[in-house]
DNA sequence: ACGTTTTGACCAGAA
DNA sequence: ATTCTGGTCAAAACG
C-alpha cells in the first residue's frame, strides 16, 4: 500500500521577479526613521569601529572583528553568542535597533539568506543557540541583538566555510554541501526543508575516497575518507528520480535508511553529476550510524583536523546538541582571493523598504557568498521566497525600469495581518532574488507551514 | 541472497 | 472537471 499520507509537499513556490541590483544596498542603508534590520546594523557597527582599519569590504571587517580579539573585545557582549537581550552600545550603532521589532520576519531574513552559512561543526553552540533557530523554535522571540550575533557569527563562519571550499577537491565539496545542509537539519528542532544550492562536483565513479584539504596556512591536512554515497554520515537509499520542472536537472529522492527514520532528501545534479541542491526533510530519529561516529572520532583525535575540516566531512554528529549555548566559533574567519562576501553599492533605496531580506530562496547580486572556484557557477533557478513559513497572496505586479523581470508583490493571507512582501528578481541573475518585508505579522506562522520553512539556502555562486 | 538503484506508473494536490 | 506537476511506489535490474 502507498503511503500517501507520508507525502512531503513543498511549500508554495510562486513565480517571483528578480530585483535590480541597485534595490539592494538598502540592505545596509537602512532607511531613516525606520527600523534598520540586522543587516544594517552590523554594517554600521562595523563601519564605525573599524573605518580606519583598513577594511573595506563586508567580510574583511566581519574577519578583522571575529578573528582579533582586540576587534572582539570593541564588541558588545551580545555580539557573539549571548542571547539575553541587553542595552546595546549607542556609539557603535547599536542602538538603532530601537525601531526593531520581534514580531517581525527579520528571523527569516537572517535564516535564509544564502550569504550566511553555517558550518555546522566549528561552532556548535551557534548552531543550537536559541538566537540562530528562532525562526523555528520561535519565530518571534529573537532580540535584536541576537539577530545581530547571528548575522556576525553566520558570516564569519561563511567565510571560513566558503575559504576551505574554495580550496578542496571538488568531492570534498560534496561531502561539505551535503553534510553542511544535514547538520543544520539536526540541529534544529522541527521538521524542516532545508537547501543547499551549490554546485558541487561529485564523480560517480567512486564511493570512498581520500581528500586532501588544504589549511589557510598552508599546511597539509591527511587523508579522510569520504563516504559521498552518504556523507552526511547517515545511509541513504534512493527510492525515486525524476526531471521536474522547476529544474533544469533530475531530481533524486532518498530516504534515511534507518528503521523507521523519517528524513528525507532531494538531491539535484546536473549532468556532471555535480549536485545543484540538496533539500533536507525531516529529523533523523537516530544517531549517527556507528561506522561514520568513528571517523568523526578519528577526526577529533587529529588536531590537524580543524571544525572547518569537520564540517566538510559533516561529521560533527550530536557535538552541537551537547554544547547548546557555546559562542560561535571564532578562530575560523580568514579571507581569501577566492571568497569574498560580494558587496554591490547602489544608490536606489526604497523608501518603504523596511526589512529587507535577500535570497531568501536564491542567491542574489549583493550579499550572496561569491566564491571564485573552480567550481563555480550555476544558481538555482527554483523561487521558494514563500517558504518562510507564511501563507502570501500576490497582489500586484509591477515592471521597473532597468530589470526586465517584473516586481511582484503579496499579502499576509492571515486575516488581520497587513504585513506585505516585495520580491524582485536581479536583473542580471534571474535566478537571484531579494524579497522586502513590510509590515509586523499580528500572528504566528501556521502552524502547518511551521515543520516546512525552508532555514538554509547556500549558493557558491 | 540481499541491499540498492532504476524507472515507469500511480496518486494527490495545485492550477 | 481537467490538466499539470511533484512525490512515491514497486517490480525489475544491478552489484
Amino acid at each position: 500500500m502507498k503511503d500517501r499520507a507520508s507525502k512531503v509537499s513543498a511549500p508554495p513556490r510562486p513565480t517571483i521577479t528578480l530585483p535590480p541590483r541597485s534595490s539592494i544596498d538598502t540592505l545596509f542603508t537602512g532607511v531613516v526613521g525606520l527600523s534598520p534590520g540586522p543587516l544594517t546594523l552590523v554594517s554600521n557597527f562595523f563601519s564605525e569601529n573599524y573605518a580606519d582599519s583598513g577594511c573595506r569590504s563586508f567580510s574583511q571587517l566581519l574577519a578583522a572583528a571575529i578573528a582579533s580579539p582586540v576587534a572582539a573585545t570593541k564588541m558588545p557582549s551580545s555580539f557573539l553568542a549571548d542571547n539575553s537581550p541587553k542595552e546595546v552600545n549607542s556609539e557603535s550603532g547599536w542602538d538603532r535597533n530601537l525601531g526593531f521589532k520581534q514580531n517581525r520576519p527579520v528571523n527569516l531574513v537572517l535564516a535564509h539568506s544564502p550569504m550566511f552559512m553555517i558550518p555546522p561543526v566549528s561552532s556548535p553552540g551557534f548552531l543550537s543557540s536559541p538566537a540562530f533557530f528562532s525562526p523555528l523554535q520561535s519565530p518571534f522571540g529573537m532580540t535584536h541583538q541576537q539577530a545581530l550575533a547571528q548575522v556576525t557569527a553566520q558570516a564569519a563562519l561563511s567565510q571560513s566555510y566558503m575559504h576551505v571550499q574554495a580550496e578542496n577537491q571538488p568531492s570534498s565539496l560534496a561531502a561539505s554541501a551535503e553534510s553542511l545542509s544535514h547538520h543544520q537539519s539536526r540541529a534544529s528542532k522541527t521538521t524542516i526543508q532545508q537547501k543547499v544550492h551549490s554546485v558541487i562536483s561529485e564523480p560517480k565513479s567512486s564511493i570512498m575516497e581520500s581528500s586532501e584539504v588544504s589549511q589557510s596556512d598552508g599546511k597539509s591536512l591527511p587523508p579522510v575518507a569520504v563516504d559521498k554515497s552518504a556523507n552526511d554520515g547517515y545511509n541513504w537509499r534512493k527510492y525515486g528520480q525524476k526531471q521536474v520542472k522547476a529544474s533544469e536537472y533530475p531530481r533524486s529522492y532518498y530516504k534515511c535508511t534507518h528503521l523507521n527514520c523519517p528524513a528525507k532528501k532531494k538531491v539535484e545534479r546536473n549532468l556532471d553529476g555535480q549536485i545543484i541542491e540538496i533539500i533536507y526533510n525531516g529529523h533523523h530519529n537516530h544517531e549517527l550510524p556507528h561506522s561514520n561516529k568513528l571517523a568523526k572520532d578519528t577526526i577529533d583525535m587529529n588536531p590537524s583536523l580543524d571544525s572547518r575540516v569537520r564540517t566538510e566531512l559533516g561529521l560533527q554528529g550530536e557535538t552541537e546538541m551537547n554544547r547548546p549555548n557555546e559562542p560561535a566559533s571564532s578562530d575560523c574567519v580568514e579571507t581569501s582571493d577566492e571568497t569574498r562576501l560580494d558587496e554591490d553599492n547602489n544608490d536606489e533605496p526604497n523608501p518603504k523598504k523596511r526589512n529587507t531580506e535577500v535570497g531568501t530562496s536564491a542567491p542574489t547580486s549583493s550579499h550572496r557568498m561569491v566564491t571564485k572556484s573552480r567550481n563555480v557557477v550555476k544558481t538555482k533557478s527554483e523561487v521558494d521566497h514563500l517558504d518562510d513559513g507564511y501563507k502570501w497572496r500576490k497582489y500586484g505586479q509591477k515592471m521597473v525600469k532597468g530589470n526586465p523581470h517584473p516586481r511582484s508583490y503579496y499579502k499576509c493571507t492571515s486575516a488581520g495581518c497587513n504585513v506585505r512582501k516585495h520580491v524582485e528578481r536581479d536583473s542580471t541573475d534571474p535566478k537571484a532574488v531579494v524579497t522586502t518585508y513590510e509590515g509586523e505579522h499580528n500572528h504566528d506562522i501556521p502552524a502547518a507551514r511551521k515543520g516546512l520553512v525552508t532555514t538554509q539556502q547556500i549558493v557558491m555562486h
